[in-house]
RNA sequence: GGGCAAGUGGUGGAAUGGCAUACACGUUGGACUUAAAAUCCAAUGGCCGUAAGGUCGUGUGGGUUCGACUCCCACCUUGCCCACCA
């Protein structure tokens, strides 16, 4: 029977059917199995599932199966991150109600998921939208504001206009909005926090301990944590009470210190410009800057504008009297917004210095370059050098400078040794309807109440108007916003701002851990059994927001008590993007391949294959329709071959008779390859894994029409299908069960073992190199010493002819491999 | 500006100090067929050569080594991340 589309979609939807029947991929607690959790990143619900959601999840699948058939107690869940703009774009675009968009879209999905054959726990599945998913993302707020972690506070914040909603720092992208790319501004508004930074030490510390992440992702991390060790200055403002406090990481240049400039933002500037003659230019200035969009500030090239306040600083460590700037260049949001000029040994002041006159000092001497003088200079030196012009220090290595100096000034008052952190609190508030209400009511008495855990959730009403204008649709439904307030009893307004999405998914892997439970949070106890999550799969977008928000919640969930480990997730996979014509698959591009299409021509399996054949799983993968096809080739080649077998007459003789030369080799072969997959699937290494697979079908196809191999060939043939099944689960599935085998499914099976002594070999080819090229090969017996085989090179008549006279300088051994023989 | 990847046949890729191009796709030729599809077999980096064989060849230029796709230095290109971060 041949392998034809009609056979492929009678055997998938027979197992799919099979599996989710009987309930074999569902998970529970079994203490004295040892467990093992895989976890993609949950989708959202858009409607059809993509080449990037089918490439992730088979990576997942694959592992998820690999682990099944090894005997762990493997928890592989699936749900939807379902709330979020889209759903309300669609109702503001067609008119629907996102709930209903959304439920309808999370059919669709789950329809194609099942479709492709993967080993959920479909009794685990959740979606952030439902009530009782985010009942708990309120209390998780609660819990979170009783410690002082959640708070509001008024600050000027990102605002995206098209989206009209405030983003957090990490979703602002190039000054743009990281879904809409629209400019985004800055506004002062009353917002919700989380305080993350109380976390960045542990967050950035226990980067450390994820040696099984992708080291790219945590350097971004580090990156953006970003923990800087400095001084923190003090600067005496000439004629006013106020001083300036500087930060620097530079303390071995404050000797060169020409000038301070402040952030326009700078509360300071106000106080020391007021009423003076510089007043009005000073104001002119800050209303330029802020006027300027976000992109236009932090681009690189941008000349550097400032103007001179009138007013001087005196520099700690000398007394020199320096003139206060205020300019674009120095921002509020990092540091103390202030800082001290050093235009010899920085580059941004030396332009800066240099476009304003402004006066210049040497204090770290180029030692290619000892003479050089003020005026010489073309650029700012900020290589290392000893120390000049900076009195006691002077001669002193610039790098140890930076330590001794900054404990000078802390011992003389001037100054403290201290950390910076670029990390910022997260703004959770988001003007939006299709997410979790906060749970807050805003009293006139009380001030700001929670609302108390019996009457959680607050649940989002559904069917209201949205139009996309006018700020959240909820400040408009009366029913939601007028309330009693819960302490006092009098009339309230409810808070109608809804939560980050980040928020929802930041925690959703511990919820699949006892996804039903309607009492708690989850589950300590299931927590403790399935949780870490052993294996994380999703992609590089998420390397900053979600990975780093999920972390600061595992922090916090320990804190509680509530689990105790640190991190969530052990081994992090980040998978590449689907490629098509050397493009990012998208619908705006309309290079999308649907891969419900492919299934329909090729099969499930065909797909999944091929998705993990054409590249390793962190490369990008460019799309390639002709490669399903040789993807179901070799699975139809595969088919015909059992069933070939399955003809056979077969008695079980493996390893009763003793083996002749060639049984041995094909023994040799399947072990060497039972060891390859199972070492190459641990190490993602899917690519190779399939073809070392592929070797060993082309090795047993020679053996296909001797009879007397028969036995053996059937027993290979059994173990390819092993192998094969984390790859091609429907097809092996079936032939596991035609090969007459008693398993209920092919995962009770046992994933194949390697038999170490059958790799050994009798008889090596070793290779010959002559002054390191090629000269040719030797079969040798594999425990020849390094002179019997000097003895049989060297006798060889092409290795003579090649050697000819010339005195052998050199003769290399390498054990089993080759010799190189240096003339 | 800083950081991190990557660069190998016509194509996807393999090899991480030891036979460069495994495995596949594609292409060409052959077998089977009335024919086609499917299948099976064979060939498939460039150049020289009838052949045996030789020679060049992993972005570019150097270096280390008996030996380099692999390690080191510099550069070029592409991708990603961060970015007036003091």
């Amino acid at each position: 029977m041949a392998y034809s589309t009609h056979e492929i979609h009678a055997i998938e939807e027979k197992w799919q059917k099979y599996w989710d029947e009987h309930k074999i991929f569902k998970a529970e607690k079994d203490t004295d199995k040892e467990k093992y959790y895989v976890l993609e990143m949950f989708p959202y619900p858009s409607g059809k599932i993509h080449m990037g959601h089918v490439r992730n999840y088979t990576i997942a699948d694959c592992m998820a199966r690999f682990r099944m058939s090894q005997g762990y107690n493997v928890l592989h869940p699936m749900g939807y991150d379902a709330f979020g703009q889209p759903a309300e774009n669609a109702a503001i675009k067609n008119g629907v109600d996102p709930s209903e968009w959304t439920y309808k879209c999370m059919d669709q999905m789950r329809t194609n998921l099942k479709r492709m054959g993967f080993s959920y726990d479909w009794d685990r599945e959740l979606a952030t939208c439902d009530e009782d998913y985010y009942k708990w993302n309120q209390w998780i707020f609660k819990q979170m504001m009783e410690r002082g972690l959640a708070y509001k506070k008024a600050s000027s914040v990102n605002w995206c206009p098209d989206c009209e909603t405030t983003l957090a720092n990490e979703e602002v992208i190039n000054g743009e909005c990281w879904r809409c790319r629209i400019q985004v501004v800055q506004k002062d508004l009353s917002q919700w926090y989380l305080k993350i930074t109380e976390y960045n030490e542990k967050l950035l510390e226990d980067l450390k301990t994820l040696d099984k992440w992708p080291s790219r992702v945590v350097a971004m991390q580090e990156n953006w944590i970003g923990k800087s060790y400095g001084v923190d200055m003090f600067f005496k403002i000439k004629g006013f009470q106020e001083q300036v406090t500087v930060f620097t990481t530079r303390a071995d240049t404050i000797f060169g210190a020409t000038y301070v400039v402040l952030a326009p933002e700078h509360p300071l500037v106000k106080i020391i410009t007021k009423g003076t003659d510089k007043e009005q230019e000073v104001n002119a200035f800050i209303e330029k800057v802020a006027n300027e969009s976000a992109l236009l500030r932090v681009s690189g090239d941008q000349k550097k504008e400032g103007v001179f306040t009138g007013q001087y600083v005196v520099n700690p460590v000398n007394g020199q009297e320096v003139p206060i700037w205020i300019a674009d260049y120095v921002l509020m949001g990092y540091g103390t917004g202030a800082i001290m000029a050093v235009p010899t040994h920085d580059q941004r002041d030396y332009l800066f210095a240099t476009e304003n006159n402004l006066p210049m000092k040497i204090v770290i001497q180029d030692p290619s370059n000892p003479a050089i003088t003020v005026d010489e200079m073309e650029c700012a030196y900020v290589e290392q050098g000893v120390l000049v012009n900076s009195a006691q220090f002077d001669g002193l290595n610039n790098v140890e400078a930076i330590e001794k100096i900054g404990k000078w000034m802390e011992s003389e008052g001037t100054g403290k040794m201290s950390v910076r952190w670029r990390l910022r609190d997260w703004l959770i508030s988001r003007q939006r309807y299709w997410g979790t209400p906060i749970p807050v009511i805003y009293c006139d008495d009380c001030g700001i109440v929670t609302v108390p855990d019996e009457d959680l959730p607050v649940v989002l009403p559904k069917n209201i108007k949205i139009t996309g204008e006018g700020g959240s649709p909820l400040n408009y439904v009366k029913e939601f916003t007028d309330v009693k307030c819960p302490a006092c009893g009098k009339d309230a307004r409810r808070e109608t701002d809804t939560m980050a999405t980040f928020f929802d998914s930041s925690w959703y892997y511990l919820r699949y851990c006892s996804a039903k439970d309607e009492s708690q949070v989850f589950d300590k106890d299931e927590a403790a059994y399935w949780m870490e999550v052993d294996q994380y799969i999703g992609g590089i977008e998420h390397a900053i927001l979600h990975l780093l928000y999920s972390r600061f919640f595992t922090k916090f969930f320990k804190d509680l008590g509530l689990i105790d480990f640190d991190e969530p997730f052990i081994r992090l996979l980040t998978q590449g993007m689907v490629l098509k014509d050397g493009e990012v698959m998208s619908k705006s591009k309309g290079n999308t391949v649907d891969p419900d299409a492919v299934i329909s021509k090729y099969g499930a399996d065909s797909l999944r294959l091929c998705i993990l054949f054409a590249a390793p799983p962190e490369d990008q993968l460019e799309w390639n329709d002709g490669a399903v096809d040789g993807s179901w080739k070799f699975l139809s080649r595969v088919e015909r071959f059992i069933e070939d077998q399955c003809d056979a007459d077969c008695q079980e003789l493996l390893g009763k008779a003793a083996m002749d030369d060639e049984d041995k080799e094909l023994n040799r072969v399947l072990n060497a390859t039972i060891k390859k997959v199972t070492e190459d699937i641990e190490n993602y290494k899917f690519n190779t894994a399939i073809s070392s697979i592929m070797i060993l079908m082309n090795h047993i196809a020679k053996y296909k029409y001797a009879q007397q191999k028969q036995t053996l060939v059937n027993e290979v043939g059994k173990k390819l299908v092993l192998l094969l099944s984390p790859f091609a689960p429907h097809l092996c599935e079936e032939l596991w069960q035609r090969l007459g085998n008693q398993e209920k499914t092919i995962m009770e099976a046992k994933w194949p073992e390697y038999d170490e002594t059958a790799l050994v070999q009798d008889n090596i080819q070793i290779i010959v190199q002559i002054n390191g090229k090629l000269r040719g090969k030797f079969d040798v017996a594999a425990d020849s010493t390094e002179d019997q085989l000097k003895e049989i090179v060297l006798a060889d008549d092409k290795v003579k002819q090649w050697v000819a006279d010339k005195p052998i300088k050199k003769f290399i051994y390498v054990k089993g491999k080759l010799v190189n023989i240096v003339v």
